[in-house]
DNA sequence: GATGATATGATTGTATACGATTAGGCAATT
DNA sequence: AATTGCCTAATCGTATACAATCATATCATC
């Protein structure tokens, strides 16, 4: 770590939690003002680790020193040692005892095993999310605007916004499920993907990901279970696939390199 | 809390990691020594919350004051927090910044959540678990003995053996999926289901549990994928319902009444 | 009586200080 | 040369001390 991570200071005031676009499946309005908590040091340290892991300045299985990052975040080891314990307990960091603590390794292994869990999650969210009826014009116009806003983006050829666009997509397709359980272990996917992927969209696939996801849609409003889960498998198998792994962890390397 | 947690002494040395029957799927038992870790006192805090839940010492919803529990375990605040932070990170405690720690709030409507997450891993762990052709005999062996604990535990009406045995069962499963994203994702459910159930397994339908399980190796051998997935389906929805829920959450009350 | 301001105690969030463990070098020994 | 023991620096784990926040009670005001 050799550069600055300037990503602390953002105000201390009070903010609202990790925002998205929607609300959740069925809640309206209600929660913009209840859910207003403050923010600690901790969820500082927390997002600054995931954006500094996200833009490759820690690379995966290098390691972290505590009261380095303490000090280069202005805040003392207590604080920061808590959002390690919280990032481990979702995979992103691992500890050892008196060892220290390194960014989760990364291998083409794992980000199969990621997806694979992905999988699992996504087809049985979208399964349940047909059985409740929840495939109607209320969910499918959210995501028809996030394939627009992905459209917008790859005119744009913004490979960042782009991808947190199909994030997104994804995201609340978990949502409709209206079960928080698969939601919150989906986002621990979701962060270490992140993570690994960073910010390495590659442009040119843009269009042929865009009409995978108007596809989705398209099933999912069909409402046939087999086929939005044999869809999805497909369209998640096929990311991975798509994506240079080896490139993606050599560019890093260069980016940081001296 | 007013009993005393006595949880905590358990020799400060080095010991193993939470254990369980068999080792990982393909690793033979190389990782013997090399998974001997120290137990710091973050461990110690962590087994001791589970624990405590488990049995009712701390009931859901019920808040959890900091130095009190710190000084009750003989450690400082320090360890404990990492120890929240770590177990809130898995669902069991909910955190409120200033307001305090409390344990997971349990509602019928949240069980059936995690149990729909369970489906979502476990079958399709049975699913990998076949395309990788892990039904062999050294699979299928670990899963009868793992019957036969359960029927000893059911002679026996040990409640809680029977619990730690069913819970191994499907512990395995999952393993045999050979992947350990999967896994990890399971076991955080596996957790709070755990404290929520806690001790309260049901003994009249301990021989129907059996027979269940019999049935599941049964089709797992058999290795026709949707069979397996209805069968698992099927089989946690059976234990979600035969449970009586409220029941257990009124027996914790009384058991800590006074 | 309802409302609002202010003080007080309890509890959490954070910083600092100290003890414990590891990793690496170097010399002594075999 | 390889092994062993000991030393030191770096870093982690834990305890303690202090600051910030919340909840409640008390009181004044209308």
């Amino acid at each position: 770590m050799d550069e600055l991570l300037t990503v602390a200071p953002k105000k201390a005031g009070r903010e609202r939690k990790t925002g998205s676009v929607g609300n959740a499946v069925d809640e309206p309005f209600v929660d913009a003002w209840t859910n207003v908590k403050p923010r600690t040091m901790v969820d500082h340290a927390i997002d600054a680790i995931i954006e500094g892991a996200a833009r490759g300045l820690i690379l995966p299985g290098e390691r972290i020193v505590e009261s380095e990052l303490a000090s280069r975040l202005g805040m003392s080891r207590v604080p920061m040692r808590e959002a390690f314990r919280t990032l481990a307990s979702q995979g992103v960091l691992t500890i050892e005892p008196y060892k220290g603590i390194r960014l989760m390794p990364v291998t083409s292994e794992r980000v199969d095993q990621l997806q694979d869990a992905r999988i699992a999650l996504e087809t049985r969210a979208a399964t349940q999310a047909l059985s409740k009826g929840n495939n109607q014009k209320r969910q499918i116009d959210v995501l028809w605007r996030l394939v627009d806003v992905m459209e917008l983006m790859a005119t744009r050829q913004d490979a960042y916004g782009f991808a947190m666009a199909d994030t997104d997509f994804h995201r609340h397709l978990v949502r409709f499920s209206g079960n928080p359980v698969l939601s919150q272990l989906w986002e621990s996917l979701a962060l270490q993907l992140t993570i690994i992927f960073g910010l390495s969209t590659l442009d040119k696939t843009m269009k042929k990901i865009i009409k995978e996801h108007t596809k989705l849609i398209e099933v999912f409003v069909r409402g046939e279970v087999t086929e939005i889960q044999d869809e999805l498998e497909d369209h998640i198998l096929r990311q991975t696939h798509e994506i240079d792994f080896e490139r993606v962890i050599s560019d890093r390397r260069k980016a940081k390199g001296p």
